[in-house]
DNA sequence: CGTTAAGAAAGTGTATGCAATTTGAATGCC
DNA sequence: GGCATTCAAATTGCATACACTTTCTTAACG
């Protein structure tokens, strides 16, 4: 018998190939625009192309490539527009998803957040870069799952899955933790208050400065 | 024994597959629940697996079908819940796009938006269902395009196609299509105006109540 | 010398065969 | 008689082979 909590499930080989190619994607081992062929890729992870295949449509799906029907698929090409509508999209969503949090989080979910919020204050004060990241994530999600609305929690983790590679180092800028704790103060008290539309625009706002943090990175050529 | 589409020069096959079997869910000629079984669907369109394991994997990601690993495809089942889910994000959705499109929109835009608002009383005076349909879709596309946001352009139309089988029959309600003018009337108005707010309050409720009036039609396995 | 067309090379699209996993049932055990 | 175990049938996952499309090369013609 598997135990699949942990790390070490195997999975199907087409999910370690979604992974393998999207951590290429994001790591900025495959750059933008760049062919991924499928023999090549195939050889390189020493399997079929059946498996790569279904690998590159679903990477399709989530829009991190590209797929030209009989013209092989190349790495997506973010524009700097394209990536300001997502930027956009995503302050958009949530910010409907702190508003609907402040109406529709259980009792126990507030006591929490509150709670988990007050302690993220010591990872700034620390300076913990990489735990701080960690919490940020989690804290967003739980906003996500406090909207109580499947399709909008769809929405909005693929469109964090797509931002992914143009935010990784908005921690670094100077002073940037405790801005973002000061945003998520503001979230947090007009939650606790059940005052819905200051949450929604609060959360507008934390995305939008994460946005204009995050633009300095430019296109993803300058990544690294 | 089935024929194919009379000429090969159609796109892939795969496309095929994925218009035929879409086209079999939301007709109802596969019901929610129902096993998709990789053979039986290939030998019943005279292809091989492949294209058939492309195709649900592609309609795995437009959220018409649910794939298990190892465990084969189904219909997607869409509870109420769900379902009430994907109108609420609509809703939002809808409003975000009426909401910018009042700030975004070119003067072309609004005039033409206005005159063919106008134009389209007509229709509803004479009651003519089918053209009021297309011309409601055309609205809404409108609204999609005028906030400038090719993302939320995407999410907008995904989320539509996903609601597509459970709204066909709004407008034989009763009074549906009077009441829908007076609400695109609402919309239009404000966008007018450039009353952002406004324009979005009053597609969230346009939307709201197609929601209502869809959810008389329930499950999907009632949609016969 | 530039343009275009034919053909070869490369790569994707589809078919088929084999391996691995799931599922159902029958048998043995308590 | 009920429950667990094991084995076989069915079905999905992966690999390989073949067919078709695109693209690059090359050579012929204007």
């Amino acid at each position: 018998m598997k135990v699949k909590s942990s790390v070490a499930r195997t999975g199907t080989v087409v999910d370690e190939m979604v992974r393998a190619i999207a951590d290429h994607i994001v790591t900025g081992a495959l750059v933008p625009g760049e062919k991924l062929d499928e023999v090549s890729l195939a050889e390189r992870f020493d399997v079929s192309r059946t498996p790569i295949r279904e690998a590159l449509a679903r990477l399709g799906a989530m829009g991190l490539v590209d797929r030209r029907p009989n013209r092989g698929a190349i790495v997506a090409v973010v524009t700097q527009e394209r990536l300001s509508s997502m930027f956009e999209s995503m302050a958009e969503l949530e910010g409907i998803c702190a508003r609907l949090s402040a109406a529709r989080m259980t009792s126990d979910d507030r006591a929490s957040l509150e709670r988990d919020h007050q302690a993220s204050a010591r990872l700034v004060r620390e300076g913990a870069e990489e735990e701080y990241e960690a919490y940020n994530t989690e804290f967003h999600t739980r906003l996500y799952i406090g909207a109580r609305n499947e399709h909008i929690l769809e929405m909005v983790t693929l469109t964090r899955s797509r931002l992914a590679p143009f935010r990784r180092a908005q921690f670094r800028l100077k002073g940037r933790l405790a801005k973002s704790w000061e945003e998520h103060d503001a979230i947090v008290t007009a939650i606790m208050r059940g005052d819905g539309n200051s949450a929604g625009a609060a959360a507008r706002a934390h995305v939008s400065i994460v946005s204009e943090a995050s633009a300095i990175f430019g296109a993803p050529s300058q990544l690294d």
